[in-house]
DNA sequence: CGAATGACTCCAG
DNA sequence: CCTGGAGCCATTC
């Protein structure tokens, strides 16, 4: 693995604006990495420091281990999960288009 | 070098 | 909408 790889994965995590999350494959394909499993990977190795909160599957669950912290810190961003679940749709950010109205589906 | 592992994702049923 | 199963990438044994 690359430095610069790593660099761009914590680059993006950290650019995610609090209240708005992304999945490990989004974070991938920002980053220039083609598999979200690296950057799982990352995160768990160099993620401490980052805002890892902010990043979930794509279906908007978590793994089990981290289920508590992850939705506990997102919820004091305003992020609210429904059954151990976030709704992607409408908390996923896409740094074209930062200023969707929530909950305009 | 092959097999197992993990903070993952996609497709079918 | 929920479950399984297969695919994926890099690391570790």
């Amino acid at each position: 693995m690359d430095e610069r790889t790593w660099e761009h994965v914590r680059t993006v995590v950290t650019t995610i604006p609090p209240g708005y999350v992304l999945g490990y494959g989004d974070v991938a394909r920002h980053a220039g990495l083609r598999s979200a499993r690296v950057v799982g990977r990352i995160l768990a190795e160099d993620g401490a420091d980052l805002p890892w909160h902010r990043v979930l599957r794509s279906n908007g669950s978590v793994a089990e281990h981290l289920r508590h912290e992850q939705l506990e810190r997102l919820r004091t961003e305003g992020v609210l999960a429904d059954g151990g679940r976030v709704d992607m749709r409408r908390y996923r950010w896409e740094p074209s288009a930062p200023f969707e109205l929530p909950g305009a589906e």
